[in-house]
DNA sequence: AAGTGCGTCAACCGCCAACAC
DNA sequence: CGTGTTGGCGGTTGACGCACT
């Protein structure tokens, strides 16, 4: 049997905050600081739990908190740091200044999750449903064991504070399935926007591409890429052996490998071979 | 207009780790 | 070292609003 609800003292109010009370708690904790969570309702006037007050001042009052729709590159750094630290929502929220854990929580199983599932890509881990189990061919587990070992050297390096800098990738092309945040295996996200559907494709992209690369899909008839957006300057830095990335329409031996998921195509073999060193 | 189903999100619950004694 | 207390976290619930029939 668990420990009684920290609530269930007589006379103790549960469920929505009314303003008064948000007035109250807002008002002792901007003149007395929160102190014992405990032993704030009290002194505050309120008939809550401390847990509760606690719970409203840090996912509801706090001045520092940022209310609303999520941005694209918001939603890409979630989708990013979920594959990376899985249902670890407060070291998520750390990378996300002014959004709660709580918020974000709600975001993942309300939206992302769903978004995600659609896509035919497994949530928790973040692999195409047809693999997520693996077909537990050597190689296969060898891939698993590498990406394991990537993932603990950056999880090193954050805790050093000196994140990798891994890039984003871009794809734009016409028959492209996906027109939202996608993600290359467990080492960037990836934005794919179809090619054709030039009215928002710009301003999404530059939501989601901050300090992004972006690759153009050769096979695309339209090769719409904004000037704005085009390749980025550490392909210049000596990053030049990307799967034809900058490649005329006509070049596209690489392109031709490339899948909706980019997990088996030439984009993820160039990123793992590009990054992991 | 009433009923139903579904999505969203604020709030709660229970577990756990850290800390004080 | 054992025990009690506290704050933090992730999972879950349920009230609410909206769309649809």
């Amino acid at each position: 049997m668990g420990r009684s609800p920290c609530c269930e003292k007589v006379g103790l109010k549960k469920g929505p905050w009314t303003p008064e009370e948000d007035q109250k708690l807002l008002a002792y904790i901007q003149q007395h600081g929160h102190g014992s969570w405990r032993a704030l309702p009290p002194k505050a006037g309120l008939q809550r739990c401390g847990k509760s007050c606690r719970l409203r001042w840090t996912n509801y009052l706090r001045p520092d908190i940022k209310r609303g729709e999520f941005s694209l590159q918001e939603q890409q750094t979630i989708i990013q740091l979920h594959a990376l630290l899985g249902n670890r929502w407060s070291a998520i929220a750390s990378h996300l200044p002014k959004r709660t854990d709580n918020e974000i929580k709600n975001y993942w199983n309300t939206h992302l999750k769903k978004r995600l599932t659609k896509m035919g890509i497994d949530p928790m881990t973040h692999k195409p449903k047809s693999h997520a189990l693996g077909s537990g061919e050597p190689k296969d587990i060898a891939n698993l064991s590498h990406m394991a070992q990537w993932e603990t050297a950056r999880l090193e390096a954050e805790a050093d504070n000196m994140l990798i800098n891994i890039p984003n990738v871009g794809l734009i092309c016409d028959n492209a399935l996906l027109t939202d945040v996608n993600y290359v295996g467990n080492l960037g996200a990836c934005a794919i926007v179809k090619a054709s559907d030039h009215s928002y494709q710009d301003e999404q992209l530059k939501g989601i591409m901050e300090n992004s690369m972006q690759i153009e899909d050769p096979n695309s008839s339209t090769n719409y890429v904004s000037d704005s957006l085009r390749f980025p300057s550490f392909v210049e830095d000596g990053y030049t052996d990307l799967p034809n990335a900058t490649g005329p329409a006509d070049d596209n031996v690489g392109a031709k490998e490339m899948c909706p998921t980019h997990e088996s195509c030439g984009l993820f073999s160039w990123m793992k071979s590009t990054f992991q060193q």
